[in-house]
DNA sequence: GCCGGTCCTTCACGGCGACGAAACAAACAT
DNA sequence: ATGTTTGTTTCGTCGCCGTGAAGGACCGGC
């Protein structure tokens, strides 16, 4: 709920945060606009009916924005996702944050190495098996490792 | 641009459609709720520069549809379309990228074939082969090759 | 119609390489 | 002392790609 124009400072943040927003929107000025489908707005004077109409569908929109949350992971080894976290050893750690930074995108073996192993990767197969393990430990938080064959792989949620 | 309740027939039609709409409210009238984002409505009586707002709002949301719409091929093997998304190995990506760039209209097997071997085409049935392979992976997307005979393949969506 | 051919579709196979996973052992932490 | 993390070896599996062969679909001529 925000009242335009006067409050033009703190609807900015929100739309930086992703929030969803109702404009309150005074007779006589133009209503802000934006294609964004989290965003609504309405002329004042508005009966409460057309207000609360306004704010459950924009209440629907968000839910369903939220589904597509994406994991978050901190300097401790803490992976939390939806209520839940997983602490990752270095390593898992290390990987996990390439894999994040371009989350749903595929990353090379070769990123994956360097980011994982700085001074040279050791072994030949070492990616491999660190992948299993870190599929196995993310399981839990529905999320998946996907492989794209001879490209690398890709972090996104459990279809 | 749809009045409710008196055209609601109508409006189902154009939901189904999956076409923007306006949807124009009389007073005292409880305005339908969708979360769909190509949906809004407007309390009558109301202003021309409300309801043209709220319009042009509407056509960025269609037009950002539309784009969703059209399959996009990423430079690592990806082809995405409306959320989900498959891996093609490199003859596939090659091809795929030749289909993409002349979309619903058609190419010739010969430019098929230049495309998937720069090097020369290593059988005389090899794209054939390839062109079955493609369709099966490009089904669960909504989209389909279909044969233009003696002229080429052709990729557009699902009818 | 019937027939010939061409064009296209689809399957089944084999080689090759990429990837997955278990099991073991050593290093490390608490 | 026990459990965790990490690297290695080894073997199995699966995806990719080309080949051959067995049909279908379409189009002409007769």
């Amino acid at each position: 709920m925000v009242r335009w124009p006067t409050e033009e400072a703190r609807l900015a943040e929100i739309r930086i945060s992703g929030q969803a927003r109702l404009v309150l929107v005074p007779e006589g000025v133009a209503p802000p606009l934006t294609s964004d489908p989290l965003e609504d707005w309405v002329r004042l004077p508005a009966s409460d009916e057309d207000v609360r109409a306004r704010v459950r569908v924009l209440e629907d929109r968000a839910r369903g924005a939220e589904e597509a949350n994406i994991p978050e992971l901190d300097e401790n080894g803490l992976l939390r996702l939806g209520g839940q976290w997983v602490s990752l050893p270095p390593v898992e750690h290390r990987l996990m944050g390439v894999l994040l930074d371009r989350y749903r995108a595929v990353v090379s073996r070769d990123a994956l190495a360097r980011a994982g192993w700085p001074e040279g990767i050791p072994g030949r197969n070492v990616l491999d098996v660190h992948i299993v393990r870190l599929r196995r430990r993310l399981a839990p938080l529905g999320l998946v490792i996907r492989t794209v064959r001879s490209r690398g792989y890709l972090l996104e949620a459990a279809s």
